[in-house]
DNA sequence: TATGAAATAATATAGTT
DNA sequence: AACTATATTATTTCATA
């Protein structure tokens, strides 16, 4: 399951518009519409796709909002680490969640509709956890590269 | 254009996956095909879809490595701000980057086949680019939560 | 103004070479 | 892998609420 040039021409124009019809994807990849559908299938399930999802504007979804919050857990015993995980899962405004390197130990992607939605997230919700010790918001001015494609080449 | 309950109920549909068939779409919405299709068409014309992307995992693409970095530049004067800018939007490995608040300029989105790769992104093209005075990076670790839905509500 | 059912058009997939 | 045939899916039309 090697992924060719052939692979990651597919992948490049999938990332432009994952729903283009499988024959204008054989276009721009010098290939014929068989090869291209069988090909996406085995990414599929080889699990190089893992997915299709629709980019959505959250500002038109009332979203006007975008912060990182970085959060530091005490010493970690009992269960925190499971019971941080678990809340951080089950909150729908926090949108993604890694466990990173420095002096933090988690870093927080939330997204809220105005600022007091979002202090309400932080304070209420996300500080709340049990063992959580602190957090840091890094809320977002503006977007100059919008998060959309992987590096193929 | 306001979202009602049907669209909402198709977005959520739609991240679960944006390639379901519109009649299976309909299903889940209480809805038929005809109205679903033109629904999704008229949120893409509105820019509430923006559009549509696959989910690729990127280990598999020979991308083992994530990081945030944070950026600080000089005193902003001259044209800092658009060669930064424009440096960051130039480079592949940079696949996200926000202005944010803080004492960082900028919140950045890398990845990398590797620590050596990171380091040489880092060091050899962030860094050097004029008007940057400091980075900070944070690797991610593990991923507690991927990065898929905007909460509808 | 928006829906649902049927008809048509577009697209994807399977079979064959 | 490509070409052709079949199956699936999307969209348009039209009648209706």
């Amino acid at each position: 399951m090697p992924i060719d040039a052939f692979d990651r021409k597919i992948l490049a124009t999938l990332q432009d518009d994952a729903r283009m019809p499988v024959a204008q994807v054989a276009e721009r990849t010098a290939l014929s519409a068989t090869p291209v559908s069988r090909r996406i299938r085995k990414l599929e399930e080889d699990g190089v796709i893992l997915g299709y999802q629709p980019v959505l504007d959250p500002r038109r979804l009332g979203l006007e909002l975008s912060a990182y919050v970085l959060i530091n857990l005490e010493a970690h015993r009992d269960g925190n680490i499971e019971r941080f995980e678990s809340a951080i899962l089950d909150n729908d405004y926090v949108i993604a969640c890694h466990a990173v390197t420095g002096d933090m130990d988690y870093l927080v992607h939330v997204v809220a509709r105005d600022v007091e939605h979002l202090s309400q997230i932080t304070l209420k919700s996300l500080l709340r956890i049990p063992g959580v010790r602190d957090v840091k918001s890094i809320i977002v001015l503006e977007t100059v590269k919008p998060p959309r494609r992987l590096p193929l080449g």
